[in-house]
DNA sequence: CGTTCAATTGATCAGCGTCAAACTAGGTGG
DNA sequence: CCACCTAGTTTGACGCTGATCAATTGAACG
């Protein structure tokens, strides 16, 4: 790792509460890397050798049996993956891709374990890590398994909206391929359920959304926070 | 709680690495009690006081959205849930309901976080049970997403039948509504997938199950380590 | 201009839930 | 001993959700 990346990564939630001479331990030993959109970084059954952390862009965790495959959770920065597998030492459940350009930082397992027992900061990081993982997990099921496509579109438009200032428009940020397999959906179904929220005062224009009635989609939306609030 | 009990937990996964000091501790402040089944433990969205630990029976973890409700996971002995909104001290994400008749010790959330920062046998624990609870969860969310219904009970009578001594014939230990919610299906489809495994040398009398051929239910089940293993 | 790939649209189908009805088995009380 | 009740189970009919396949449109780019 090059001396300059350091104060990238020196603020990381992960790494933040570290004591100074285990950070260095730490950075003599860990990689960072940049990777182009569309590149499988992990495959599911592989022994978990890096911890991996989000430093920019995003991450796609998905899982394969049987030539099925499905989205499992997608992380963006400053997001980290495979925290359990590591601590575990065991296989990798998922497989990751990046879907855009991104910048990622690799720890070795081995390091992870031996800073966890001899770090207070940062095993204290690591099960908050988890948890926040694991919290996550459980909302997204309950988003996938509770509602319909039409039903997570437009919650995901409402926390959208919300996310840039509350205005009445606004522009997606990915391409509407992604935003189906990040909603769990097909290109097709998302498409559908574009129009689908017409009646709702909702309409498309290429990337660019607008809202005219957020009472209406709020009524079918229903949000909770028990599923959509990220911080919870 | 009272000194009957204590040779009960002293033992317990979670609690076994710990320095005898902090568990005397923890047992002060600890509850343990009986419950029979279908009572409902906890609530979503309710602040989490207590890290719950299953000693004896199942208990089923469950999830709402505007009056639809799908299984989440089923807890056995020994395993916990919450661990992580105690340690987030966040509400549940989740509701707990006992299946059966069930013991279950209450550890006070605060007393968790304490004895995290003290005790690193504990701290240890905690991560490793926390990365467990969320590969399993990994695991199911796989076995649902990927899987039908009929391949998710192919699996099931597979893992049933090598936990009961491999023979042909075994019996289900659980009612086939409480399996059907098990696998993440209704009672009907249970009975529907029951018939559909016919052709596969699966045949049901009552609670009592024989696999007269196994190879044809390997064929369909495929059963994945990545899934199927409680172990990894 | 063609080439390419995303996005849309329509037709069709598989999986599974819902509803209602029939069937079964295990108790209970006359 | 039998009629009756209840709860779990099974069966059939039906509909909804969403995937798949194929064809078309649209937009970006060399």
């Amino acid at each position: 790792m090059k001396e300059s990346d350091i104060p990238d990564i020196r603020s990381l939630p992960l790494l933040c509460g570290m004591a100074d001479e285990n950070f260095d331990l730490l950075t003599r030993a860990a990689y960072i890397q940049n990777f182009p959109p569309q590149i499988e970084l992990i495959s599911e059954g592989e022994p978990s050798d890096f911890l991996h952390i989000v430093v920019d862009g995003t991450v796609e965790l998905f899982a394969k049996w049987n030539d099925r495959e499905t989205t499992m959770a997608t992380v963006r920065s400053p997001g980290t993956f495979i925290v359990a597998a590591s601590i575990m030492q065991s296989p990798y459940l998922m497989s990751a891709r990046t879907l855009e350009k991104s910048r990622l930082v690799l720890l070795p397992s081995e390091d992870v374990r031996t800073l966890f027992t001899i770090d207070k900061g940062f095993a204290q990081a690591v099960v908050t890590e988890l948890s926040r993982c694991y919290r996550t997990l459980v909302k997204n099921t309950k988003n996938l398994k509770l509602r319909t496509a039409i039903e997570r579109l437009a919650n995901y438009l409402i926390r959208k909206q919300a996310n840039t200032g509350s205005a009445q428009s606004f522009m997606l940020d990915i391409e509407k391929r992604l935003l189906a397999s990040y909603l769990g959906m097909t290109p097709e179904n998302l498409s559908r359920a574009i129009k689908a929220l017409q009646p709702y005062g909702v309409s498309f224009d290429g990337a660019q959304v607008k809202i005219s009635d957020a009472k209406a989609l709020l009524g079918l939306a229903k949000p909770s926070p028990l599923i959509d609030n990220a911080a919870l």
